[in-house]
DNA sequence: TTCCCGCATGTGAGCGCTCACAGTCGCGGC
DNA sequence: GCCGCGACTGTGAGCGCTCACATGCGGGAA
């Protein structure tokens, strides 16, 4: 057997290896504890001493190996972020949101995008920034199936859902999507709209639900009739296509879309059949991507405050890490309407 | 001192700590190197070992702890991106192709945002992924200011740029700009308009460059004059302002705008002054933003494969890691021209 | 039979850090 | 003059794994 002073285990001849802490101590000549102990602020070290470190440190150019640091403490002050599309503006945005209270807060974020939506891939890439080592993990997905799978995630790891999850499951974060819809839909009727007609997102999506509550309950409120219930599936071309239908009924002034890329298509498709936006249909969307106050017409729609939303989740998120237990909360963003040029008061009949 | 043993340094009793690998050594009646071998495909375990260990593991529910493997092999099989604005629909593609690939390859993506653009952002935000110990990084940033941070670079960390990078410094991968530019200009030229304007993306863009290289090539090859050049910022809202001055200019019938949200500014300000697009003016765009089809009139524009793009990025940064050497090449990607309703012949005078 | 060799498996060190202690030193109180 | 106690610093084990090497064992060649 090699003994064990035989010969070093590696050159440690200065050969650019980086610089570890032992290699900082004998520089400074105190011991690995006192070097650790300056990098944790700890008050018993002196003066003269703790400058002795980290004057060594410079020299060095050492940095902590954060592999070490959590292969002992058990943390590695990373997140991972569970995403569908971040192609789509809203989770691309939260995802920064989220990525800028994690930076604030010292934390590394992973990612991990769903192929498919299904409570399998939820629960797989959960696994997966799990097996990364992640000290928690954020799900933006707002769907049925991802929901689901909340509630089959092994119970020890923290957990914070973006705009939906099962009730006194995990925590979540969202957007008033109702009070938002119903600002939209209050707004059609304030400007003398009689019938309101909605475009809804993809059914397994709460966000879409939460949004035709919304403006139902707006219309309930109003004493007002409630038009048939149209679906795209958030894309340009499914506004386009629903509009179709819209042209074919008679004595439609008002839509609200519930959200702008379908909007897009509708403006799109009324265009074409000579409808003008606003003077014969008001058109109303939902999310305030950059480009919607550049659409022919600027649209009025609805913004959510993204970033906002990512630190909510970030701050629930660490309290659960910290405490250890898995709470539940449900935390509200208001969204707020945003009118433009797409909206205009009925014309008397 | 504490006996080496007095007690057991920590509550073993099954106290639903998650197992490892001597768990699993234990339990299947082998040492932890057999298991390590099992997991490792290791060709020299006999068939009956290997069963009894892979049985063990899946009755403890066994997962390899990733921080201890990196500790111990240097390698975290994890890559950063570092990212000026995953808002916009080019880099958050190339992120989600860059994080498939990696997916597929076995690595964990983490992210980092810059939110401002010089040197030492850069620098700092390589340096920070750096610190959480990812294996290398892939920089989405192609401005000028960006490029420069990588020759400041530490040479030990492996680095690949997407877009842009200073020659034989680290390796890029990019779209071909130029190629792209020329193929709408020429379309333009074809259908016989002879004053081809283009509107440009912002100075410090190398895209914005290249754009403008192919757009001028192009209009050489042809013997075409060379209208003054215009520049927006990428915004909608700068293509609707530069519109202005087109209006002003006589005998404008074509542009070829450097993204399609600059385009849609520019439709919104041409539909305003009652210029009809194409009758009048043809309009290109650049990027193929999935709502370019259903801007009024459907864009005509040039399409970039991103997913590509995040896949050669990752081969080449594997390549790099593997290998230990940052070597120097440049990978492009073609991109597409796709015709839509936005452009039209000119109209003979 | 004897020896060698290659397959299968085990052993121990060590990755770079933190945690829990165990010193050490100087000073004030009895 | 001695003890005790606080402030400071050092020691060693161990986190969960892989690497390099040692060892055991059976079979074919000599």
């Amino acid at each position: 057997m090699r003994g064990p002073l035989a010969r070093p285990r590696r050159l440690k001849g200065r050969g650019q290896r980086p610089a570890v802490m032992t290699d900082v101590a004998k520089l400074a000549g105190v011991s690995h504890q006192t070097v650790s102990r300056v990098l944790h602020d700890s008050p018993h070290v002196r003066r003269g001493t703790r400058e002795r470190v980290l004057k060594a440190i410079r020299q060095l150019d050492y940095r902590p190996n954060p592999v070490a640091q959590a292969l002992v403490t058990g943390r590695s002050r990373s997140l991972g972020v569970v995403s569908f599309d971040t192609t789509l503006y809203g989770p691309a945005s939260t995802l920064l949101g989220i990525e800028e209270a994690a930076h604030d807060r010292g934390y590394a974020v992973s990612i991990a995008s769903l192929r498919s939506l299904n409570r399998e891939s939820v629960v797989s890439a959960v696994q997966r920034l799990r097996d990364q080592g992640v000290d928690g993990v954020v799900v933006i997905a707002p769907q049925r199936a991802a929901v689901d799978a909340l509630l089959h995630l092994p119970p020890e790891v923290p957990v914070v859902a973006v705009e939906a999850g099962p009730d006194n499951s995990v925590p979540v974060v969202a957007v008033d999507q109702h009070a938002g819809a119903a600002a939209a839909t209050r707004h059609l009727l304030e400007l003398g709209h009689r019938h309101i007609w909605h475009i809804a997102g993809p059914q397994d999506w709460l966000e879409a639900e939460q949004r035709i509550e919304g403006w139902r309950s707006a219309l309930r409120a109003a004493g007002a009739a409630e038009p048939p219930l149209l679906r795209g599936d958030w894309s340009a071309r499914s506004g386009y296509d629903v509009g179709e239908h819209l042209l074919a009924e008679a004595g439609v002034t008002a839509v609200f879309v519930a959200n702008d890329q379908m909007a897009l298509g509708l403006l799109r498709r009324l265009h074409e059949a000579g409808r003008e936006t606003p003077g014969e249909i008001s058109v109303v969307g939902f999310d305030d991507i950059p480009e919607a106050a550049y659409f022919t017409p600027p649209l009025t729609t609805v913004r959510q405050d993204f970033a906002e939303v990512g630190r909510r989740c970030l701050h629930l998120l660490l309290g659960q890490i910290e405490s250890r237990v898995r709470s539940w909360s449900r935390v509200v963003v208001a969204p707020e309407l945003v009118v433009r040029r797409s909206t205009t008061a009925a014309r008397d009949r």
